[in-house]
DNA sequence: CCCAGTGATGTCAGTTGCTGACATCACTCA
DNA sequence: TGAGTGATGTCAGCAACTGACATCACTGGG
């Protein structure tokens, strides 16, 4: 390969647009394609065209590729818990908060169940995604009690919130995005209403 | 050092009873010391008095040895909830089961407070503690699925019943383990069902 | 009493995830 | 046009794991 040539790609790879996307893109089909385990993080750099330095500059590890983001979300849900009217029920401000962030996710259905399908089948990566929810129930769980919810209360509504979520994703994946999300998760929490009421 | 005291201390080391209990010692200590980042698998060996790979033969990684006996839980609770007579209510069966499960970490107080403080401390450990009680939820779902409990009101009881056991051990800790955790668990639990009366 | 079998351990080499230090490049703006 | 800035590349190195093989302590039958 002459100089030249050696030039011309080294230049195009260092500043091609979206480093990030195509590492998003790339880690995402390599993980799809043979499993998590399986991939290394050079492969991943080595199809976006980086190297793999700049991987780890982007990204903390090799799962948090798969996790971008997330701190929106939290910052989001916390954020419309503590703008709801005074005196609504916390467990319906919870709910809907939940509801509607979760609802951003159907502008990528396709890469929400692609995701969801690689992480269901990768302890490693259910492990990263549990712990981000857990900074999800204790963001809301920080709004509830901004709002006057006391302990153990709030905690418990931010469990059963996230808990909503979790299960309504699920099964909004499961059932191949028939209803909205946001009726799923609804519809979870409202089922464990019933069975509160015992 | 002479080829005899070698001998005897390699069959000192090599057959010296309870390898995994000094292997869950020495990593707690370490990490209690130092931090669990700061703290090498080959220092728990080390103090231990066995080889990395020893190690390793009986954690499958660094995080493993915090989280033993897991599955003895994870069972203990499925089988009391398997148990529990018919026509109980769902959320108290998981509650009743979660806080049965949870008292036997009263005998192990020091040993128990001294693991949350590490486990508090540090997000990789919080991220293996989350898989667990994941593992857990599932099996109580689970068995209140064998109850002829249906989705998603199994899995959305089986949430809360895991969110009590979380909320209520925090609470133990945090107070001092002042009351029997059992009851903080229950506390929790009483609190998630008078806010969805609402 | 000995010896083959079994299971736990030790040794060693190798891969991969991840990090620090430093050089280089493209772009900006005075 | 040249200094500054931020993203990238290069390189060396540590620590977490893993596979392959040797070795040791203990067991049971002969």
């Amino acid at each position: 390969m002459s100089e030249a040539v050696i030039t011309r790609l080294s230049r195009m790879a260092r500043w091609e647009p979206d480093a990030r996307g195509r590492m998003t893109r790339a880690a995402l089909d390599l993980y799809a394609e043979q499993g998590f385990e399986q991939t290394t993080t050079a492969q991943i750099a080595e199809r976006a065209g980086v190297t793999e330095r700049t991987y780890f500059r982007h990204f903390a590890d090799k799962r948090e590729v798969l996790f971008d983001g997330g701190h929106e979300l939290e910052a989001a849900v916390a954020a419309t818990i503590a703008a709801a009217p005074d005196a609504t029920d916390p467990l319906d401000v919870v709910g809907e908060a939940v509801a509607s962030a979760v609802a951003v996710l159907e502008e990528r259905r396709e890469f929400a169940a692609r995701r969801a399908a690689v992480v269901a089948a990768t302890p490693r990566l259910q492990e990263r995604e549990l712990l981000k929810l857990a900074g999800l129930r204790d963001a809301a769980a920080a709004a509830l009690r901004g709002r006057g919810v006391p302990e153990p209360d709030a905690s418990m509504v931010a469990e059963a919130g996230v808990g909503a979520f979790r299960v309504g994703f699920e099964a909004w994946i499961a059932s191949g995005q028939a209803r909205p999300v946001a009726d799923e998760v609804r519809s979870a929490l409202a089922a464990l209403r019933a069975r509160a009421r015992g």
